[in-house]
DNA sequence: CAGCATCCTGGGCGATACTG
DNA sequence: CAGTATCGCCCAGGATGCTG
C-alpha cells in the first residue's frame, strides 16, 4: 500500500480531531494550556493534552514549562509546525469563503428530513 | 461556541478518513467505483461509497449512472469540490515535501521503543 | 461491476473527579 | 493552573456475504 498523494502524510499529522484549529491558535502567538482550552471551544483537558502531546512529540510545537507556582506552561509553534500551519491556510479561507453556504446547505438538509 | 476559524468548516466537508485522498483522485478525471478503490489503496466498499454518499450530498461530487449492465457508474467532481481540492493542494505538497522526514522520524520513533 | 445488509471492534473522544 | 486518573460511550471504519 504505497502512498498516493502527499495528503496521507499530513494526515498524519493532523488527523486528530482538534489539532488544525489548536494549529491556527498556535500561529499567532504561543498559548497557554488553559487559553488554549478556552479558544478551542468545548475540548475536553484529557484530550488537549493528548493532543499537544502528540504534537510536541510530532516536532510541530514547542512545551516551555516555567516552572512556576502556580503553574505556567506555554505551547509554541515551530519553524516546522508554521510550514504546516500555512500549508493549512487555504483550507481556512475556503472555509471562511464557505461558511455560510455551509450553513444554507445544513438547513436544507434539516428541512427534508 | 462560535466558529474559530474556517477549518472547522472545511473539515465538515473532508472529515472523513478517505475524504481526502479520493478528493485528490477525482480532481483530475472522472473515476469509475472500482478504480477509486484500487488508486486509494485498502478501503472496504462499504467505507467508500459511504464517503462517495457524503461527497455526492454536499455538492462536491457527482455521480453518473450508465445504467448499463454492467453497470457502469462514474463519479466526477464538481466545479465546488475543485475549489476545495484546490484548497487542499498545498496540504498535499507539504506531505511530499516532508515524506522522508516523516519515514525518518518515524523510524527513530521505533528504535527508542 | 456496483452496491446493499449485517455484524463487530477499537479507540477517539468526552465527562468527571482528583492532585501538586 | 496544569495537568493525571478513570470510566464509558459511541460510531467510523472494517470484514464478509449476497444481489441485480
Amino acid at each position: 500500500m504505497e502512498p498516493v498523494c502527499g495528503l496521507d502524510v499530513a494526515l498524519r499529522y493532523i488527523g486528530g480531531k482538534w489539532k488544525p484549529v489548536l494549529l491556527f491558535h498556535l500561529q499567532f502567538s504561543p498559548r497557554r494550556f488553559g487559553e488554549l482550552k478556552r479558544l478551542s471551544g468545548g475540548i475536553s483537558e484529557k484530550v488537549l493534552i493528548q493532543q499537544l502531546k502528540d504534537l510536541t512529540a510530532d516536532g510541530i510545537v514547542l512545551r516551555h514549562d516555567y516552572r512556576e507556582v502556580p503553574p505556567r506552561v506555554e505551547y509554541e509553534i515551530t519553524d516546522f509546525g508554521r510550514t504546516l500551519a500555512r500549508a493549512l491556510q487555504p483550507l481556512c479561507e475556503w472555509g471562511n469563503a464557505n461558511r455560510e453556504y455551509a450553513r444554507a446547505a445544513e438547513r436544507h438538509d434539516n428541512e427534508s428530513r
